[in-house]
DNA sequence: GTCTATATAGGGATAGAC
DNA sequence: GTCTATCCCTATATAGAC
């Protein structure tokens, strides 16, 4: 499926020094790349940008990719292995609880890390057709565990929700989640980063609480209170 | 502070043929340009797509709007207008439950008609000055409506749940309703217009039914079964 | 008020030297 | 592998005739 990206193969096919530069370099163009999509907006990030932030000529950019959109789809990439944690499932209460607020945690770095792909997410996956497949099967995982979390504490008689409660619930919490960043940056209110982040956590979490029973509930206020400072 | 925008006003202050040609010209500009920015999205239409659609010249377009800029701010007045409505508030808790039904109902049409804001917030909101202090309003606004509904539930026993809570419930009501329609194109699951409205509906009603108690709760499930068929 | 023609600018991408 | 130079296209916006 995936063809040899790198025109000088066919001689040699161990990894020497050029070989080593070549990924070096397409892996700092990643980085450069990720670090502009985030603070400006995909669009707004021209290839002379990226290659003027890393001292390199647009000329050279492209001898390493062979267009904008195949660095925007290995980026793609890197945050869809980024982004794919099986949550932890412990029988017990008051683990579940954790091990709830520990995934939706790790979703929201890796969201944050990435913000880029949900800034503008029609753009950047809405219009790509494999990309938007690729998202649609991220939320699917994502899903899937958010509601295999709430069934552990289900069992575990901490909370108390119906599997179509559930379902919804889950839904809600990966729309919260995907929308937080943009949703502040918009209104203006983001003030900082970090900030953003842990309000975000917080409006996520809230939408669980009221399903919670007895001492999850508390569990997870004292965790939230812990979080938000 | 608004300057006058025809350069042909000085010599006749009466609203003849021409002036009431010009209103309309403009009129069907501002609609045509809704619906491809909500097609297409914002940053997709150029300024000729729009005169084409119109059978009329990208030179007349600027006739009559500086730039493109000014075509997106005149639908934002639009949506403002459109967006500020009072939800009633009744004091009896039956129809409590129907008015906050009723007021969330109206602001998703309304996001449903102005989508082209909601699909790409960050690029026509985020990146202007006026219109994301305006756009923080307008939140503000339907934040402080949603939460006057709840207090008014509150208040007549039909929901159970303290300040803070409503008014993080609040908050994410607005993204839910703010995101979805996003959320469902960027995963291909829109399925039609209005279906993801709908479904939108569905998703953030269920928001505000673990606070309800009682028929109030029976109530809300009954008018969305009603609503999602 | 509307048209045609065009100035202008920016950004993606390529050619060819080194 | 990297650079310089440049092509090419698209889109905003303007000039000036009708």
């Amino acid at each position: 499926m995936s063809k040899a990206k790198q025109p000088a193969e066919g001689a040699a096919s161990r990894l020497d020094g050029n070989a080593l530069r070549t990924q070096r370099t397409r892996s700092r163009v990643l980085a450069q790349s990720l670090a502009l999509f985030n603070e400006l907006g995909e669009a707004h990030v021209t290839t002379g940008m990226i290659a003027d932030a890393l001292d390199m000529s647009p000329g050279n950019l492209y001898y390493h990719f062979r267009n904008k959109g195949q660095i925007i789809e290995e980026l793609f990439d890197r945050f869809e292995q980024r982004v794919d944690v099986r949550p932890r499932a412990s029988g017990r209460a008051a683990e579940a609880i954790e091990d709830l607020w520990l995934y939706l945690h790790l979703m929201l770095e890796a969201i944050g890390e990435y913000r880029f792909i949900y800034r503008n997410l029609d753009d950047v996956v809405g219009r790509n057709r494999k990309l938007r497949v690729r998202f649609a099967r991220i939320v699917d995982r994502q899903a899937g565990a958010i509601v295999a979390l709430c069934e552990s504490l289900v069992g575990s008689g901490a909370m108390q929700a119906r599997p179509a409660q559930i379902a919804t619930l889950a839904q809600n919490a990966i729309i919260v989640s995907t929308s937080w960043l943009g949703f502040a940056a918009a209104t203006g209110r983001d003030g900082g980063e970090a900030a953003a982040l842990g309000q975000g956590a917080f409006q996520v979490m809230s939408l669980f609480a009221p399903y919670l029973r007895g001492e999850a509930r508390a569990h997870l206020d004292s965790l939230i209170l812990e979080y938000i400072d």
